[in-house]
RNA sequence: GGGCCGGUAGCUCAGCCUGGAAGAGCGCUCGGCUUGCACCCGAGAGGCCCCGGGUUCAAAUCCCGGCCGGUCCA
């Protein structure tokens, strides 16, 4: 922490009450509190956890804490909001909602987007995975998925809301009152804190060692190594309702807490002894004090809890580190149900990726406890405890188990091939390293435990060393790179420059996508790049392609051939540079044939995601698209290939709605308005950073965010055809389709090819696959026929074989020049022991000897010493080694002369 | 997105480092043993060694590029 000016932290409220600042004898932070004789910050790990002492009346569940919390600030004048998905699909630059304030990132925080309310009061589902490891053995400190309660005020230059002063108060007010905690044991840490570029002052309020709450001031954002004051003062707090249940319920565990009589369930079906009370107890005392980051303070924390409980301290490991792992199941099958239910597809890469993590940790936990039953059943089980508190979890139940049973079986299946590895390696090196462990684990998936485990059959102990996963990370020197949305123009730098000089261009294509014509006035002409007031050209963007056509200037037509989009500025490039006065008139003609092709496709588009949802799921998000004249082209999630029947399904909703002649609207509304009428799914192609968006909404079907020009009504885009489906990454189908007059031309593109080899056959319509049968037949029976004619020569060959010395010399000219047909000649001739066969081939003014020899005389002669001879004799490159040798000589050689050659040579060996 | 690993018979894989006759086990077909099945014994069929290029007299093997699959990412 940066040396913070000690003002940041003087509020009135603690003036008036009577608040005393202090400093921790342990970790040195300065604190405020009541309590005079208050001598640590009461936050983990400078004391150890004593809040179980702390006498309250109240015992809240999570569902309580939440309500509790939301009423408390409603009642204050705060609007309260839905929580956002765990997702967080409005964010390019992050995969999950880490906390509340993301919700407002980066629109509202920068300033661009209104709040939805302000103030406002938010329980935020958030998922954090940095602590995965430590999940569990801090008995509730840290887990993956928690709701971060919070109420914000958003402060303008022109309009105040409220400041640290009313935050610290409402902060006060809900612990002392709502809570009824007693006001001498309340502590607010002085603290910084910093993210997403933003930083400020922060009160962490700890109260018996636990801290419940953060107070954060956004005031500043970071540009470089300085502060600099943001014009935007926001409110963000963050407290912990998984928290707030446990300090109030008094259980032993932050699980005992947050999962109640599941967590029992759990203990039941995976088949762990439930351990004594007291032991639990022992180490809800020690585990403040417990650093997971640290070796020996894990170490430190077994030994503290054997002496509180005289316990043996290979039994606390024991006991404790089986029920860490059975809480870490309880998290995780919780943080798997609500991301899968915000619809992410578990893949190899992106937030795909983050859910197929969770799942083979919690997979691994299991199977380390020993437990051999499905992962999806107790999935099912959160899903039932959590139904009423997200109703997501319900609506989505089905895919949320089916993709939870298809990554337990991949699992699987690694674990099975990995173990043979594990086996086989073990085998030859007779002991793992390290670095073995490091590769099976980053390259086949292989966890450390497991592999340790399977080595232990053989009696080979591995040492897992305890910065494992920084070994691995270490391994990968590129850091992961999120989500960027890809703009590519392709237009030189210099140009792009001179572009954003000019004001934004209007958007004739927005108001009027079936204009054809207009004119406009020429802002400003550089080269071949043209800029006007106004225009109907498409400018490549939205997934959707330019539009070509024609400018009209003084009676010339001039062809635009790419159009372009910077910063609001439409760029037409322009087939042959000219010069025209600024301010012109001029005659704008887009190609409408092309046009309506891609409005057509770009529909066809909108309309088919819909369906797909219809007829996979609500997990089926746009991953990608393009539309061009020829095709519409769209990249969906979804964890496995589509068979045909989803195809057919899918091509039959769409034209459905075709047929259903809807109609098509397009207009701008206000984001917030949108977002809370349309929910996240109008964000399929990206995130526009602007206050109101423009939707197209196909009625009753699906509404999207979207930049491109669409037919008004379905019936307009004619008919669809799905013509390729095609699995383009772990968790990504994409699907090709054709619309419109599309559907009739690649049909008949079908049909020409299928001509084009009927004609090729010589067969009649519809005859054309007995005709390739039966030619593969005549293949095969031909085949054998070379082969009984290969046989026979061979015989021939052998017959007339020259006797030399002890070797009997083949010498001959194949016939079939293949490779593979020289070889089986050669193979067959040096069946019979004292064989040299030799294959002589002649090609482009070269010759190649090919020698063989018998088995039997390999002891005899070396096939190198042929070789060498042949070199002396007549030149030429080669080698050989066993019984096969080749040598090539750049120029022909005879047939008799090659055979007076290897006679000569077989005399002299 | 980036790193790493892999792609050889229907399946599971060996061979690749160190270039020179394409292999094993299972499965399949046929035969033997057997009342029949299983086991066992014998014989056989089955390969664009992922694709393209390069190096070389010679590439499954070495080099480059691509495609596909797997896996990991402080």
């Amino acid at each position: 922490m940066t040396e913070v000016d000690p003002k940041e932290y003087e509020v009135n409220f603690f003036k008036e009450e009577g608040f005393i600042r202090k400093k921790c004898k342990i970790g040195g932070e300065y604190f405020w509190t009541l309590n005079e004789s208050l001598d640590t910050c009461q936050d983990a790990p400078c004391v150890e956890y004593w809040f179980d002492k702390i006498s309250s009346i109240r015992n809240l569940s999570v569902s309580d804490s939440r309500k509790i919390f939301l009423m408390f600030f409603k009642k204050r004048g705060h609007e309260v909001l839905r929580p956002r998905p765990v997702v967080a699909r409005w964010r390019e630059d992050l995969y999950l909602t880490i906390a509340s304030i993301v919700v407002f990132q980066p629109h509202v925080t920068s300033g661009i987007v209104p709040p939805p309310a302000n103030p406002l009061v938010i329980s935020q589902p958030s998922i954090r995975l940095e602590d995965i490891d430590n999940v569990g053995l801090t008995i509730g400190r840290h887990l993956t998925t928690f709701e971060m309660a919070a109420h914000h005020a958003f402060n303008y230059p022109n309009k105040r809301i409220y400041w640290k002063d009313e935050t610290v108060r409402y902060a006060f007010e809900f612990f002392t009152k709502e809570l009824r905690i007693p006001k001498d044991l309340i502590v607010f840490k002085e603290s910084w804190w910093e993210g997403g570029g933003n930083a400020g002052p922060c009160f962490e309020v700890a109260v018996g060692g636990l801290e419940l709450a953060t107070l954060v001031f956004m005031q500043y954002s970071i540009e470089g190594k300085e502060y600099r004051p943001l014009p935007l003062k926001i409110v963000d707090t963050g407290y912990g309702i998984e928290r707030i249940s446990w300090f109030t319920k008094k259980t032993p565990t932050a699980f005992h807490a947050i999962y109640g009589n599941l967590l029992e369930r759990f203990r039941n079906i995976i088949g762990l002894e439930r351990p004594e009370e007291e032991i639990l107890w022992a180490a809800f005392r020690a585990a403040g004090r417990l650093d997971p980051e640290s070796p020996e303070s894990i170490v430190n924390y077994y030994r503290k809890v054997a002496e509180i409980g005289n316990y043996e301290l290979k039994y606390v490991k024991d006991v404790l580190s089986s029920e860490a792992k059975l809480y870490s199941v309880l998290d995780h099958t919780k943080t798997i149900a609500l991301m899968l239910a915000d619809g992410i597809v578990p893949s190899n890469s992106g937030e795909g990726y983050l859910a197929r993590l969770v799942i083979r940790r919690a997979l691994r936990q299991l199977s380390l406890l020993g437990f051999d039953g499905d992962l999806a059943d107790l999935v099912d089980l959160q899903i039932g405890y959590w139904a009423d508190n997200f109703k997501q979890l319900k609506e989505q139940r089905n895919y949320i188990i089916e993709a939870v049973i298809l990554e337990s079986k991949k699992f699987r299946e690694l674990l099975r091939k990995g173990r043979k590895e594990i086996r086989k390696l073990v085998k030859m090196k007779g002991s793992l390293d390290v670095e073995d462990l490091v590769r099976l684990y980053d390259s086949k998936g292989l966890p450390p435990e497991i592999v340790a485990e399977e080595s232990r059959k053989f009696n080979v102990e591995v040492d897992i060393p305890h910065n494992f996963y920084s070994l691995v990370a270490s391994r990968h020197k590129a850091p992961a790179r999120l989500k960027t949305v890809g703009k590519v123009v392709k237009l030189p730098e210099d140009i792009k420059k001179w572009a954003s000089q000019f004001r934004l261009t209007e958007l004739l294509f927005h108001k009027d996508p079936y204009l054809r014509k207009f004119t406009a006035k020429v802002l400003g002409i550089k080269d071949r790049y043209l800029v006007l007031d106004s225009t109907a050209f498409y400018p490549k963007g939205g997934g959707q392609d330019y539009d070509k056509g024609y400018i009209m200037i003084n009676g010339r037509r001039i062809l635009v051939n790419e159009v372009y989009k910077i910063d609001g500025v439409v760029v037409h490039v322009l087939e042959t540079p000219i010069d025209i006065p600024k301010g012109l008139n001029v005659i704008g003609v887009i190609d409408w044939y092309r046009r309506f092709k891609l409005m057509r496709h770009h529909t066809a588009t909108h309309i088919i995601l819909g369906a797909a949802r219809r007829v996979l799921g609500r997990h089926i998000w746009q991953a990608g698209a393009e539309k061009s004249e020829e095709k519409g082209r769209l990249d969906i999630t979804h964890h496995k290939p589509l068979n045909k029947d989803d195809l057919r399904k899918i091509e039959e909703l769409a034209n459905m709605v075709i047929d259903d002649r809807r109609e098509v609207r397009t207009y701008i509304i206000n984001r917030n308005e949108a977002e809370d009428k349309y929910g996240f799914s109008l964000y399929q192609g990206g995130v526009p950073m602007e206050p109101r968006l423009r939707i197209v909404e196909i009625k009753n079907w699906d509404v999207e965010a979207c930049f491109g020009t669409h037919v008004r009504n379905t019936a307009e885009v004619g008919s669809i055809k799905i013509i390729k489906s095609e699995r383009i990454q772990d968790g990504v189908v994409r699907l090709e389709f054709v619309a419109g007059p599309r559907v009739a031309e690649v049909l008949t593109n079908a049909e020409n090819r299928l001509d084009a080899l009927a004609k090729e056959l010589g067969a009649s319509h519809g005859h054309e696959l007995k005709r390739v049968q039966s030619l593969k037949r005549r293949l095969d029976s031909m085949e054998k026929i070379v082969e009984e004619y290969r046989r026979l020569w061979i015989r021939t060959l052998k017959k007339n074989a020259l006797k030399v010395g002890a070797f009997s010399l083949v010498i001959f000219e194949p016939l079939e020049h293949t490779s593979e047909a020289i070889q089986e000649v050669l193979r067959q001739l040096t069946k019979e022991d004292n064989v040299v066969a030799i294959a002589v081939i002649k090609e482009n003014q070269k010759t190649r000897f090919e020698i063989a020899l018998g088995q039997g005389i390999l002891s005899k002669i070396n096939v190198n010493r042929i070789v060498e001879k042949i070199k002396e004799e007549i030149g030429g490159k080669g080698g050989g080694k066993g019984g096969r040798a080749s040598i090539l000589i750049p120029r022909i050689i005879s047939n008799d002369k090659a055979r007076d050659l290897f006679v000569n040579i077989l005399k002299e060996i």
